[in-house]
DNA sequence: ATATTGACGGGCA
DNA sequence: GTGCCCGCCAATA
């Protein structure tokens, strides 16, 4: 299986109303380096139930080259409970996916 | 094959 | 927190 297989695997597993981090996706998926190509994976996007909108950069900020826009992004995930700053970013500390406590 | 780009991350200012 | 630089790896030209 390809990187980028793993990559939506894991994005899959994202919650409903949590968002992770490209390089959270990375390390879940066996390479911490590669969070750019965590990116790229995404915008591929080549399966419509990969939940890529909830998938930001390290700022909790949405992604300006979203399918869309970051608008779009943002408001998918307002819909799912987390909330979207003006500034189309997330606050990480309470919407921040945590593999070992996602409760 | 090399150079540039890109939905990034970390360090430093 | 944000901006700049560097490093990282894969795709594209």
């Amino acid at each position: 299986m390809g990187f980028f297989q793993r990559v939506y695997r894991v994005v899959e597993t994202i919650p409903p109303g949590r968002v992770a981090t490209y390089g959270q996706v990375a390390l879940l998926a066996g390479n911490p380096r590669m969070a750019r190509q965590v990116g790229w994976a995404l915008h591929q996007c080549p399966d419509p139930r990969v939940p890529c909108h909830r998938v930001v950069n390290r700022f909790g900020g949405l992604s300006d080259a979203f399918g869309g826009g970051c608008e779009e992004q943002g408001r998918r995930l307002s819909a799912e409970g987390v909330e979207v700053d003006d500034s189309g970013r997330v606050d990480l500390r309470r919407f921040g996916w945590r593999p070992a406590c996602e409760n």
